[in-house]
DNA sequence: TCTGGGGTCCTAGGACCC
DNA sequence: TCTGGGGTCCTAGGACCC
């Protein structure tokens, strides 16, 4: 167990209930009631249940037909506001940084945080302290919304750590404890086990991460693959060094939809991969991204779901060619017996924004090769203008300090500027053409 | 009126290259 | 003449997470 901590110094938090919880701060006659939130439609699912509709059965995922049919009369079932749950959320966040500056958000309701990162004692009566305090600064911050912290070793621990004792729980898991922690928990308490491999390991008698303990790893590879295997082989052992990131690029970017009734209508059908390609392409665009393979989602009357893909020589975020593939890619599939459900998404995403510019940066090195040259051409050759920028070349600007390029295209460079040694700086996204933005150290090869 | 929407990671086969 | 591997890219599907 190379690489695990000796002190107790990863915390997960992980909001109650949120949506609903959230829903009941704003509407204070909701509280002490059965709560709801997801869709709504015929086809809606629950998003979260409250702990009063938990008690009725409603859970998560299941179907809002279900929730109502197991909910009494005064249940209320509400949609989604999530624009208020992500202010709600951000406010928690900025709570989480003023202990560490290594927090990873996981979800809109969940956050890993590196209390090692942090000025403070690390001993178990000192992040039991220190996690009483942060549960009462977030449920006054929020507005009454509670949160279950675990804090242990590894985020493994931590995060059965922050289950263990919902809502509203403190779990601290003191070194050398872990496996006594974890052993008497089914297999499903692990991150990563879900329902299909938990019936493959239920078929061989493995029920609890104790019996999961006893597995060779061979036995478990065998059982579910290459690195699942030998990933579940050192959660049994509580062998985790997974280290807690700030931020993670994303890797794509899609948007679908489940329609009311099953479509058939290729007008209908065309203008919805229209609808989609236009949320996807103008979330890679505010991003300053494009990625260069575009895939449609098709989910049938009958629910048999299938996925076509293809990838460009060029990477895109404009919507009108988004659509363009995607109307190809819908073109090759069956359609007969209606469509229940279209997506679209972009992946294999690089920060270059598309356009005949973008360029490798050794490409884009090439004035050096002006110095070289005896003399400049006598005209300047007409056509595009030259690539400003270039990946990874040092810039300033007078308000946002220094930084250094990340993407550039045609009218916009993507700039991340440096912030304090331990933390990334933002990213800001400026007109190409931006007179405040310089090179931090001018290329001189005019002559 | 069963079964949302946004993601991540892994696997496996075929193409292609060295 | 016969017989190779490894590595990368692409496509499709599946498991899983919140």
């Amino acid at each position: 167990m190379e690489g695990v901590r000796r002190e107790p110094s990863v915390l997960h938090l992980d909001l109650d209930a949120f949506f609903a919880a959230v829903e009941q701060r704003d509407k204070p006659s909701l509280r002490g009631r059965p709560v709801v939130v997801g869709g709504t439609g015929g086809r809606g699912v629950v998003s979260t249940a409250s702990y009063e509709a938990r008690a009725f059965g409603a859970r998560s995922a299941m179907s809002t037909i279900e929730a109502r049919r197991l909910c009494p009369a005064g249940t209320a079932f509400l949609g989604t506001r999530f624009a208020a749950y992500k202010r709600t959320s951000e406010v928690v966040m900025a709570l989480l940084r003023e202990l560490s500056p290594l927090v990873e958000p996981v979800s809109i309701d969940e956050a890993y945080v590196d209390l090692a990162a942090g000025e403070h004692d690390l001993s178990v009566p000192g992040v039991t302290a220190l996690a009483a305090d942060l549960k009462a600064r977030i449920a006054v911050a929020t507005g009454g919304v509670t949160g279950s912290v675990g804090i242990g070793t590894s985020k493994a621990v931590a995060k059965i750590g922050s289950e263990l004792d919902k809502p509203d729980g403190l779990t601290v898991v003191p070194p050398g404890q872990e496996l006594a922690v974890l052993h008497p928990l089914p297999v499903r308490a692990l991150g990563g086990v879900g329902p299909a491999t938990a019936e493959r390991l239920a078929q061989i008698g493995v029920k609890t991460i104790g019996d999961l303990h006893r597995l060779s790893l061979v036995d478990l590879t065998s059982l579910v693959g290459q690195a699942h295997g030998a990933g579940l082989y050192r959660l049994a052992r509580a062998d985790d060094d997974r280290p807690v990131v700030t931020d993670r690029e994303a890797k794509s970017v899609s948007a679908e939809e489940t329609f009311a009734r099953d479509l058939t209508d290729p007008a209908r059908l065309a203008a919805e991969i229209e609808a989609l390609a236009t949320r996807v392409g103008s979330r890679l665009q505010r991003s300053g991204t494009s990625g260069r393979t575009v895939t449609l989602k098709v989910r049938r009357y009958d629910f048999s779901t299938l996925t076509r893909s293809q990838t460009l020589a060029h990477a895109v975020d404009d919507p009108r060619q988004i659509a363009e593939i995607a109307h190809r890619l819908l073109g090759a599939v069956d359609r007969s017996g209606g469509l229940r459900l279209l997506g679209v998404g972009v992946s294999g995403l690089s920060p270059y924004a598309q356009g005949d510019l973008f360029a490798e940066p050794s490409e884009v090195v090439q004035p050096v090769e002006v110095v070289e040259a005896a003399e400049p051409p006598a005209d300047p050759a007409p056509g595009p203008a030259v690539v400003l920028w270039y990946p990874g070349q040092d810039v300033v600007h007078p308000e946002l300090g220094s930084g250094w390029v990340w993407g550039s295209g045609l009218n916009r460079v993507t700039v991340r500027f440096e912030g304090p040694r331990t933390t990334p700086g933002p990213v800001r996204t400026l007109a190409a053409d931006d007179p405040d933005l310089q090179p931090a150290d001018p290329p001189d090869w005019t002559p």
